[in-house]
DNA sequence: AAAATGTATGTAATAAAATAACAAGTCAAC
DNA sequence: GTTGACTTGTTATTTTATTACATACATTTT
């Protein structure tokens, strides 16, 4: 499995989400707004999840919006559309890594040391979840699956 | 698998959690003070998650403290402890209903209907999500696993 | 082009959740 | 009965999130 906790050209991979989100407004005719855009760019330019007054501070500084409604709009707009996270655990937001086959969750690895939040498809995770419901006749919806520790990098290189 | 979905005798299981909770504060020493039991009784009235200012709401009626850092200190204490659980969702707290080996957490079930949180365990689904950390290199030390959806009795009964 | 409509943004105010910092009390051990 | 560790009380503040309403912009209808 890839994750961006490998090495990887992070400008392409800028790029490559941006673009994705782009087709994703035509195809379905949604309006990537320049506020939208932006937050958007902002949370691509790192690897981890940034609180939504840090997202603020940065449109603010650009002039794009000074009020929290400006940021959770924005947000919430990337994340009911898939293109960004909820990261519950840290109550932050990070860009969506991979296109996502319908609204299909992926699991959140977050590592303490460098703050880096990877994706990684839950496909069967979530399968055994609902299935695990399913015993106790809860029908699962939606889940939030998020993993606390250490990537290999931070557990290699430094302590 | 049994949860608290099913009818049970509610007043026997809070009970039993205290006494739980009486017993492992016997073996390992800790200080089930006023405060602290009392709290640990509040959650275990219901099945919801309660916020910490509701917790608060109900100390500060019996003059058991009016701040919040009584009502956050309290449950840090429960959780640390393994007698009560966050629900990072819901930024709620809701009492242990099993005893967990170790430190295991387990998975909740949150019914957006009733509101009812149940636990299950998750020893299989925690050891697949370590087994798929580790195929990116990251070492998971804590997850959180929680569901949304709707219990049977909801969608069985009402809509 | 003007009016009407739906959607997005701006702004002020406030609510909700959590923590920091320090003072004072409690309790067991010595 | 004093020390030392832990627990609670209290004030203030910080961080996160929402409500409510006004304004702007874009689309399509006329």
């Amino acid at each position: 499995m890839t994750t961006i906790f490998e090495r990887h050209d992070h400008g392409a991979c800028a790029k490559e989400a941006l673009a994705r989100a782009e087709d994703l407004a035509a195809a379905q005719g949604l309006r990537l707004t320049p506020v939208r855009r932006r937050v958007l760019e902002i949370l691509l330019e790192q690897h981890r999840a940034l609180g939504a007054y840090e997202v603020l501070e940065r449109l603010a500084a650009e002039g794009l919006g000074k009020q929290p409604p400006v940021a959770y709009r924005a947000l919430d707009f990337l994340v009911e559309h898939g293109l960004a996270h909820r990261i519950q655990r840290l109550n932050a937001f990070t860009a969506c890594q991979h296109s996502h086959p319908e609204g299909v969750a992926p699991v959140f690895l977050i590592c303490r040391s460098c703050q880096t939040v990877a994706e990684m498809d839950a496909t069967g995770l979530r399968r055994d979840l609902s299935r695990l419901g399913g015993e106790a006749g809860f029908s699962v919806e939606r889940a939030t699956i998020e993993a606390l520790g250490v990537c290999a990098a931070c557990a290699g290189g430094a302590a």
